[in-house]
DNA sequence: CTGTTAGCGCTTTCAA
DNA sequence: TTGAAAGCGCTAACAG
């Protein structure tokens, strides 16, 4: 492997010192043009390229990189959540380092692990564990720590999540406004904050209205497509069964698509899901939408924040939801 | 901001060298048991975590970083390969650093630059733009480059591909076996590469299978859903409309499947997409599939070798594709 | 089995 | 406006 010229050797091509060179390459003021340009000259046509490593070392402290850790990059939802951040690093001269936690909380330990060798400066994450207290350490010592969708339990951090009760308040008066009054929730797993945000909204805004026993349409524990549309399905099979249907998340509104396609009479019930998805569109489906990428975006903005200022109070931010009309929302009961 | 103890800190309170100390915590061999221990001891009690700026630039050449440079985090199949790429380096105690060029060759090159500071030990990348002769010069330097999705226009890299020719062909044969003759194919932009694969081989499988003027119901340009659907609407509106679509990706797909919903018998035109998308399966249409995040691991996996024995011949790695029958594509012509 | 001695390539005082 | 010298925290020979 060849040789990359070095500081130095630039430095010596120019005919200058070497902090003059690290001057010119790094654009500080107090150089005469001439020597900038001999400098730029020599840096050019011996292809010089800063080495970030060695810069991060000797300015000592974080690195210019931000990690992210996340459950699974590969869903829709997490990358655009990195792609926010990303975006938004950039416009600071930060670079974004990802990880995959699969939600195990014991690999997010290791890739914090892993992030924090590699000196990050902040670490954006979407939190899956609930013990966190490794990561209190650092903080004391120094870490820029933002969560992301969900917050970081029992860690007091710049947080940014969407506005959960708020749209599911306004899914449930879309459809009380329509003429519903049995309609069921299907939600993922109790133990998830999202879920429990949006479950307990939806009680108490048939509460509020004065449904009563909104309970017994109330399901959870659909963490699959599969799991969803059995939930369903059941919903159906009982007497009584509902005339809308809630879905919590995006998978849940697949599996509870897939089990009104095949029920009879499934073409009428209403349904809302929470989270928008790319086809919702064409299959004009009404969902409770919201920015992602944003998501991530604001993340970012908080995070090189902090960085900047750690005694600034810790911040939380709450994104918008709407209700996007597309038709399976906006049909009445039978 | 406190600071971290650094090795010689942790050889000190351990009382041993600093080498020694380095040693255990590297997990090499040849260190007494006791003194590991104690080295052990000394790292936990005092909070050590090894620097990983340091140890690159004292190892020199490249850092355990990998690159990943794509056209959008945020469009689920470049998430898909990052997800494959980032477990697969995992497993080599590389990280992944992404960066998006919103398909921007410009933004490629000055990413390509950035990552370049950084020391990353290999750069995979979805080709945007045409030049990568700068890239040329780096590989010459050692640098391990890996295009995947598409080659990198005049370089001798790794690369990892789908079968595209064989995917078209399987497509094109499916209809075709169900006595489909006027076939339309709409497809992106023509100047990309998957473009030209599934384009051509639409044609030479038209023309093997006895069926005249294919050029008629072929169509480029669909860059976007809207295109797309502009595009079938028109197609049908002339006489003689084709009774087969091959949407040649998943954009198109939908943008199809929007002008057919319209479109007085659009329900009975067979519909096979390239590219599989989440609600295929919900919405029962036939598609080309693959696996991207295979695909992204192969590329890692090609990285690593690559810079394990820079000497070895350059790679084509091109996966399989499959259609998927869902019921679309299993109309018969009206 | 353990320690000593040089750096890696850059930034950063502090002088000149 | 420019330069010299001292590290950043670690790894890598090479000795003992």
């Amino acid at each position: 492997m060849i040789r990359r010229p070095t500081l130095a050797v630039v430095a010596e091509a120019a005919g200058v010192s070497l902090k003059t060179a690290s001057r010119v390459l790094n654009g500080e003021p107090n150089v005469a043009a001439a020597t900038r340009e001999r400098v730029q000259d020599a840096a050019t046509s011996l292809g010089f390229r800063r080495n970030a490593v060695a810069a991060d070392l000797a300015r000592g402290g974080f690195s210019r990189l931000v990690g992210f850790i996340t459950g699974d990059l590969a869903n829709q939802f997490y990358s655009a959540l990195a792609s926010g951040i990303e975006r938004e690093l950039r416009e600071h001269g930060l670079q974004l380092l990802t990880a995959s936690s699969d939600e195990d909380p014991a690999r997010e330990g290791s890739l914090t692990g892993e992030l924090l060798e590699r000196r990050v400066g902040a670490l954006i994450v979407t939190p899956a564990g609930a013990d966190h207290s490794a990561l209190q350490a650092e903080i004391a010592a120094g870490l820029t720590v933002v969560a992301v969708d969900r917050p970081a339990a029992g860690m007091d951090v710049d947080t940014v999540v969407i506005d959960n009760r708020g749209g599911t308040r306004a899914a449930v008066d879309h459809l009380l406004a329509r003429g519903h009054r049995r309609i069921a929730f299907v939600g993922d797993e109790p133990h998830l904050w999202t879920y429990q945000e949006r479950s307990t909204e939806f009680l108490a805004t048939m509460r509020d209205a004065g449904v009563p026993d909104a309970e017994r349409l109330h399901r959870s524990g659909a963490h699959s497509v599969a799991a969803a549309r059995d939930l369903v399905v059941e919903l159906f099979a009982a007497p009584d069964p509902p005339t809308a249907v809630l879905a919590a998340n995006n998978r849940v509104t697949v599996g509870t698509l897939q089990a009104l396609r095949d029920a009879p009479g499934g073409d009428d019930v209403a349904v809302v899901g929470f989270d928008d998805f790319e086809l919702a569109d064409l299959l004009g489906i009404t969902v409770v939408a919201y920015d992602a990428v944003e998501m991530g975006r604001r993340a970012a903005e908080l995070a090189v924040a902090r960085s900047a200022d750690p005694a600034r109070p810790v911040e939380l931010v709450v994104l918008p939801t709407r209700v996007v009309a597309r038709g399976s929302g906006e049909r009445p009961p039978r």
